[in-house]
Parts: structure tokens; C-alpha cells; sequence
DNA sequence: TTCCTTACTGAGTGACGATTCATTCATTCC
DNA sequence: GGAATGAATGAATCGTCACTCAGTAAGGAA
């Protein structure tokens, strides 16, 4: 009687009922706010029963913990993948920029528990920032500073806050598309601040096999 | 009984109970997180009784409001008294956002609250957006378009991405300020963010009077 | 058919915490 | 002096949930 498009066996169902969970709990968390959000809402858009999200999870909170992990490894996993296939640091960047964007933007309730609901406590940002979150702010860091190493970035700017600043760019670009209501696209947002970043950080030195990002050459 | 020092006069008490449940509020928030803390806390904190609290606040949602309120409009009449005092639209930003971080930097318990509490839950980010805080993003694009006008900045950027790129980088210092427990000064990061953010939009044609900014002219 | 196991159910519970309000008491005014 | 005022108090209320657990159902084995 639960879903209609059942068949796998009742046996393993436990992954499809593990996931039906998260992915409802994303869009309750992302609706309500994470504190005003009821297991009981949880349990009634996953289509189950109150204690059976209690068969796949400890507790509410590891609701969104996992939420949280799931999404950020497989990010990551994505954009170690896709720069091992170019050797420019900014491409590298731009590449990473692009994945973080459009795996927001594709995901309206994920954007919103990324951007708000974990920001929602320090208690969160810490445990979070311990897991993933420094990970992903490490792969820009290392990134950066082989581009530094090749000549392309500024070297008189310390990789970590140059990681920083372009996060934090991005960040905002997500959280903005979030509140305003209109309709535009995410992703292509990415662009722009790589264009303004790499321009902020390029190496002068004509040097180096560098041609003037995107900007304005001579003109 | 209550409180042992105890000498302003009844009647206009009420000003110092008020800004004693705010000050005794926001370092409840920042250490609990808001919806981690309880009323109580709060009361027992400013060292007045459960009930006072309501004497001067509707509820614990208009506590945090204030809170937003409040410094959120000491700090733009700041920025605006600021750059008055200067033409030049990039000290202007530069002066924007080392007012930015210094307030920040003076008060980790306010600081926590803006980047972390305020940030908690769609409803708050929605009604905070609409007071003070896009008055905030539009101060920035104000003084963003200005320097377009004056050929200091690209005009191939569309100002509202720019001041989002700005203040985007900015948060993220604080942020990660609050969140990293070393002891380093906040303020200072501003002028590294500034240096690259200039860097990043400077107009490249050299006319307009403008002496290439902090980067490297011909070189 | 009966028994066992496994997955699930959902009503109930216990704790918690925002808010209220009857009461106290210092101060002011007549 | 003594009434009136209103700021301040804090115990009591009352709704709200996160979580539990006794029970149901369905499949499979014997």
C-alpha cells in the first residue's frame, strides 16, 4: 500500500526506504527550517510510519548529518574527478565552481539546507565544517597554491585566504539565488565570479605562458 | 533580592533592563544557538526575572530581531558617515569593509549571531534580507556603480554581482573567523579581500585619471 | 498448517520550555 | 500616613514533539 512502484524485495527495500527519507527530509528541512520540522512530517512525506525513521536513523539529527555527507562526498568524489582531466589550475577552479553551482542550483531544497538549515548553529558549523566542509575549502587551497607554484596565481596572497575568498564568493552567489524568488540560473553565475576572481589574482608577470583571463587584454 | 547592585532609579531602569536582556541575549545565542536556548537563560543572564523579559520583548523571536535591528542600523549610518568622507568609490569600499570586519572583530558573541544565527532558517534570512541586510548589498552596489560611473571599475560587471562577490568574500572571512578557534585579528582580512576584489574589477583602461590600483601597471 | 523472523506501524509517554498572571514591593503623590 | 502605580517576579500552565515499544503483517521454512 506505501508506494505504488514497489519492486524490490521487501528484503532490501531498507535502502529505498533509507533514501525515500532523506530525500523527504530535505524538502520538509528545506520548507520548515530544520527546529520546526517534525519527525512526523518527515515520516509522512517518506510515506512511512513515525518509528520507522527510527529503523534508518538515530535520531533527527543524524537525519540531516547524513543529509549533509552524503551530498558532500559525492561533490567532492565529482570534482576530484573532473579536474584530474585538465592541467590549468584555472581551469581547474573554474571547473570546481561550475560543479559547486550547478549541483545547487539544480536542487532547489538542497541549496537550502546546504546555505541555511547547516549554518543554522555553531554547534553544526563545527561538526560540519570538521567533516566535509574543510575538505572541499582544502581542495580549492591546493589548487590554488599549485597555481601559485606554476607561475598563474599571485604569490603574495596565502592560498588559504585566497581559498576563502573565492568560497565565500560563491557561497554567496547560492544564498542569494535562494532569497530572491526570481528565476534565474544558478550555474552560469559561476562565470562571472571566476572571471572577476582569476583577473584578482593572476600573476602580472606576462611570463608564463598566461594570456590575460578574461577581461580586457589591450583595449 | 534580585540583584545586588542595584542603584538607577526604578523609572528609568527600563533603558538599562533593555539593553542589559539584548547584550545577555546575544551571548546566550552565540554559545547555545538560538533555538538550543531557553528563556530562562536569557533572563537569568541579564539577571532579571523569567517574565521581565516580556515586559520589553513580545517573544524570543523579536529578542533576535533586535538584536538584527538594532546593529544592523548602527553599522549602515557608520558606512554611510564613512564614506562621505571620501570621493574615491574604491576607498570607499575599502572603507566599507574594514567597518565590516572591525565590528565583527570587536564582539565574537555578536559576530556568531549575525553569521551563524541570523542565518538558521529561511524565514529569519527572508525577513532579515528585507530590512537591513539588502540595504547592506545596496550600499555596496550604490558605491559600486559610482565607480563604474568613473571608469575606476569594469563595466562589463553587473553591480549587484559585484557587491554580491564583495560581501560574499567578506562573510566568509567572518565566518571562518568564528568557526576556526585560532586567535587571529579579523580586521586586517579585509584589506587582503579588497586587494584582490579591486584587483579583480579594476578597469584596465588607463585613462580616466585613475592610477592602476594596488597591481602592477606595465610591468 | 504452524512457527519464526523481519520490516514496519502508530498510539502513547515523558520531558521540556515559551508564555502567562496573580502577587509583591518600592516609589511617588496627595 | 496611606493610597495608587507599575515594574518586576517566578511558579504554574499547557501545548508540543522526539522518541519508544507493544503489536501487526507478510514471507519463508519445515
Amino acid at each position: 500500500m506505501a508506494s505504488p512502484a514497489k519492486r524490490v524485495t521487501s528484503r532490501n527495500s531498507s535502502t529505498g526506504k533509507r533514501a525515500a527519507i532523506l530525500r523527504a527530509a530535505t524538502r520538509v528541512f528545506a520548507r520548515n527550517g530544520y527546529f520546526n520540522s517534525k519527525v512526523a512530517d518527515i515520516a509522512r512525506a517518506a510515506d512511512v510510519a513515525d518509528g520507522t525513521v527510527y529503523l534508518y536513523f538515530k535520531s533527527k539529527e543524524e537525519i540531516l548529518h547524513s543529509i549533509f555527507h552524503q551530498n558532500m562526498a559525492e561533490a567532492i568524489a565529482a570534482a576530484r574527478k573532473l579536474i584530474k582531466e585538465v592541467s590549468d589550475p584555472r581551469e581547474k577552479l573554474r571547473r570546481i565552481a561550475s560543479l559547486h553551482l550547478q549541483r545547487l542550483g539544480a536542487d532547489r531544497d538542497l541549496a537550502v539546507v546546504f546555505q541555511v538549515e547547516l549554518r543554522g548553529s555553531t554547534k553544526f558549523m563545527e561538526a560540519f565544517s570538521a567533516a566535509g566542509f574543510a575538505e572541499y575549502l582544502g581542495l580549492l587551497h591546493d589548487t590554488f597554491e599549485e597555481g601559485q607554484r606554476a607561475g598563474v596565481f599571485r604569490k603574495d596572497l596565502n592560498a588559504t585566504i585566497g581559498a576563502k575568498i573565492l568560497f565565500g564568493a560563491l557561497d554567496e552567489m547560492a544564498t542569494n539565488w535562494i532569497i530572491s524568488h526570481r528565476n534565474y540560473k544558478l550555474e552560469p553565475m559561476a562565470d562571472v565570479v571566476m572571471d572577476v576572481f582569476l583577473n584578482g589574482v593572476s600573476d602580472g608577470t606576462p611570463a608564463s605562458g598566461v594570456q590575460p583571463a578574461g577581461g580586457m587584454p589591450a583595449k
